[in-house]
DNA sequence: GCAATAAATGCTCATTTTGAGCAAAAGGAA
DNA sequence: TTCCTTTTGCTCAAAATGAGCATTTATTGC
């Protein structure tokens, strides 16, 4: 496929090994969670992932069968987020170019209804909110990001002049320290700046070095490698999607009702929605039908349960649950 | 990086070559192109490609190289489109499974605005619509349209009922012969569906057989491997990408007018624009500023001469034209 | 110089979409 | 029954959108 061809040397050298690693996420009474696996590795937390082999037929494949051998889960939906595959630096101590290597990690993003199969031992769901504490505003500002906005513009303020303005406008425009608004979508961003300050652990343990005092209440739970980076990706890409494409019902039983519908919206993108405006727009992407039963348990008026149309998928450009900052309504 | 730890041997293996392709965009007098180089293998027009190798810093540092080392164009934007990496079955006559070889290859979107500079003598600027005749609706259906709607229709009387009414619903939604209207962003779809219907030569040459006659006024300029695939991929992504974030400005000069910015996203999009409404848009959203002068040789009026706001990268949190379905006007 | 032509630019207007909230309906629990 | 809770229905103002008319300011051909 290449259009340039190389003496085989080079050939031979330029092989490396390729990583598949998924974020797959599910969503429970009404809180997300990303599959995750115990290693004995440092940052013992990691997300579902394993080499490219032969055996493989395709990506998609080879990645179904680590997820599902490593945790049991099978996967529904799957898309590619991204292909990581830049140099890994040695350790600090270690400066041998020789000892750098490549891993080039093609991460997925797999959806699934909560499973009610036992996941392999190893395996467990981890709340997407304990890895990042400052992206759920459900409730009005957490008191994670209270504290990162000040750690963050006290970094600020330890950079050169020159630097100094750029990282305020950055920080601005995705911590919505100014009059902009929280933009949800933005987590990978805000994972980025965070590393960039060093408020992670990652950011210090990627270079071999100790990382300080980070109370995961505050700074998460870190995860292997780059996967916390990976998972940031995931639920970037995720928050961004459910708005033009209905994604959303890969997450749902086969019933469900309009509030459980809202819920998991909710719990995707960490905010708060208008009850009323978000079933009229339910109803008027006619994303779902009823199903004519309904549920006793709601603690009021029973409601009606819905399913997806299937056909939806045949009809409009780009049926999404369009929610959105605009969406969004102040802390309940 | 991985969880699951393998022998040495299976190591060695599992490792493959990765291939970095590019789809490289520039739009000239409003008509789009995309940077192909000129080879020996067979369908010689490909696009600019080559491995990674352990010299490359970042994988867009590869990328880079390869392209100014093929074509001489230096990219500006760029960004990743999708990883392709499965299985690629032997020629038909050639049934042995070790013949089979995995080609796990990166492809990126990258803009520029048209240098002036001359290209490598084996490079050219390959128009859009001579890739995809049926993709340029700015002066209402092409023929081309017309044609291979047919072929599709008749292709779906072949099938056995079971598969014909997916078959035609999918027809339907990708190529607007309902009720639908045409969704310029699934360029990427309509590729799919002519290639499953054989109605383009790789969905034969990629199975070693000869490809019957397709005029190329209908069915397009076929390229190498599957690198027409991934062109579809990138104009794809590109389509929907002018809608929510600023990218059009990476394909213009400096200073521009109006007309030609609409004349930019026309040329994109494949779609004409009401052109009082894109203004008044392009002025909503506070993208651009006036230079203080004017272009006269408009043939008319004179145009105020237009620069982008770099600032409004730090601004609003999705700064795009949405030049969308809504936003087209009728043919010419 | 003057009329015809071509764009660029300015503005209006009917519809739709969006954001926000009031109020009634329909169950369970005290 | 009466309160409480959640679902559901509906209204209303503001903003965004789709379409088109009208004016301004050049060039080009008499």
């Amino acid at each position: 496929m290449a259009v340039a061809s190389l003496p085989p040397s080079v050939e031979a050298e330029s092989r490396v090994r390729v990583d598949l690693t998924a974020v797959v996420v599910a969503v429970d009474a009404g809180q997300p969670y990303v599959l995750t696996v115990d290693t004995d590795a440092p940052h013992g937390v990691a997300l579902p992932s394993g080499p490219l082999v032969p055996g493989h037929r395709t990506l998609q494949a080879g990645l179904r069968e680590w997820v599902e051998a490593q945790t049991k889960c099978r996967l529904g939906y799957i898309e590619q987020l991204y292909t990581f595959g830049d140099r890994i630096a040695a350790p600090a101590e270690d400066r041998d170019p020789a000892n750098e290597h490549r891993a080039v990690s093609i991460a997925y993003l797999a959806l699934v209804s909560m499973p009610a199969e036992r996941l392999e031992a190893q395996a467990r769901w981890t709340s997407w909110y304990s890895l990042f504490p400052w992206e759920d505003q459900r409730n009005g500002e957490p008191e994670a990001l209270r504290a990162l906005r000040q750690q963050l513009l006290d970094h600020g303020q330890t950079l050169p002049p020159a630097r100094r303005t750029s990282w305020l406008e950055r920080l601005e425009l995705t911590y919505a320290t100014g009059r902009l608004p929280w933009d949800e979508e933005r987590t990978l961003e805000r994972y980025e700046l965070l590393y960039g300050a060093g408020l992670v652990a990652e950011a210090h343990t990627d270079r071999g070095k100790p990382a300080p005092d980070l109370p995961a209440a505050v700074h998460g739970l870190p995860l292997a490698a780059d996967h916390r980076r990976i998972a940031a990706t995931g639920i970037s890409r995720l928050r961004a999607k459910i708005k033009y494409r209905p994604v959303l019902f890969e997450l749902m039983p086969p019933e469900f009702t309009l509030s459980q519908l809202q819920k998991t919206a909710e719990a995707l993108s960490g905010i708060a929605l208008h009850k009323q405006n978000f079933r009229r727009l339910v109803e008027a992407q006619n994303l779902v039908e009823e199903t004519g039963g309904v549920a006793t348990d709601t603690g009021g008026r029973p409601a009606k349960l819905m399913r997806f149309r299937e056909d939806v998928l045949l009809e409009r450009p780009s049926p999404g649950l369009r929610v959105g900052a605009s969406r969004r309504i102040g802390a309940v």
